[in-house]
DNA sequence: GCAAGGATCTAA
DNA sequence: TAGATCCTTGCC
């Protein structure tokens, strides 16, 4: 499938399950660059997003991640086989929207922080991508959302046929194993989110 | 710089 | 059942 990003033609092809599975942190590298797809038959709308940034919180020694004291009935998604999304709620006002991945019973997943709107034909505000609770609202993803498939018709991810830049740093927001670099941004992108707190 | 805001988990 | 915590944002 080729599609133009930034006047450029690259070639994407749809993400397989097996895609999913790989180790978590490599997911979340291999997400920088592709295209976040929203296709919805009914209502005649397509949307596409390039994803600029994402965080990756492991199934083990990961305290930051939600899964690190085991399944609950609020990160149960996480839980499951990747290749689906894992929404929740944060600070009791915002969403954020993750992508399972690994195998059923790891508890991983990739929190999706900045994206990139390449494509759509709904009107979307200029910032409205940049940051995890941002993108969760302008997409209007809730809670009720966590559990939907990325290997179906309406959701999909196209993954970059070329090697694609990243940078590589700490992740953002969190208190706990604050060491682990498992952030990764897409080189020299404008879109990615700002990190106030960081020096 | 910090409050809003509510679900969720933990400890009692 | 009460109290702390929280992968943020847009206010002041």
């Amino acid at each position: 499938m080729e599609i133009i990003v930034n006047g450029i033609e690259e070639r994407f092809e749809f993400a397989t399950e097996s895609f999913y599975l790989q180790p978590t942190e490599i997911v979340a590298q291999k997400l920088i660059g592709s295209i976040f797809r929203i296709f919805n038959k009914e209502q005649n709308q397509n949307v596409l997003l390039r994803i600029v940034e994402t965080e990756a919180y492991l199934s083990y020694d990961d305290k930051a991640s939600h899964s690190f004291r085991g399944k609950t009935p609020r990160n149960s998604a996480m839980f499951d086989k990747g290749g689906i999304l894992y929404v929740y709620k944060i600070y009791g006002i915002h969403h954020c929207i993750n992508v399972v991945t690994e195998a059923e019973g790891f508890g991983s997943a990739v929190l999706l922080r900045a994206m990139e709107c390449v494509e759509t034909t709904i009107d979307f505000p200029g910032n409205a991508f940049r940051g995890p609770g941002k993108l969760a609202k302008t997409l209007g993803f809730t809670t009720q959302d966590s559990g939907i498939s990325l290997l179906g018709e309406t959701y999909s991810l196209l993954l970059p046929t070329t090697n694609v830049p990243f940078r590589t740093t700490k992740r953002i927001g969190i208190t706990k194993s604050e060491e682990l670099s498992l952030r990764f941004c897409l080189q020299g992108s404008q879109f990615v989110s700002v990190d106030w707190k960081k020096k």
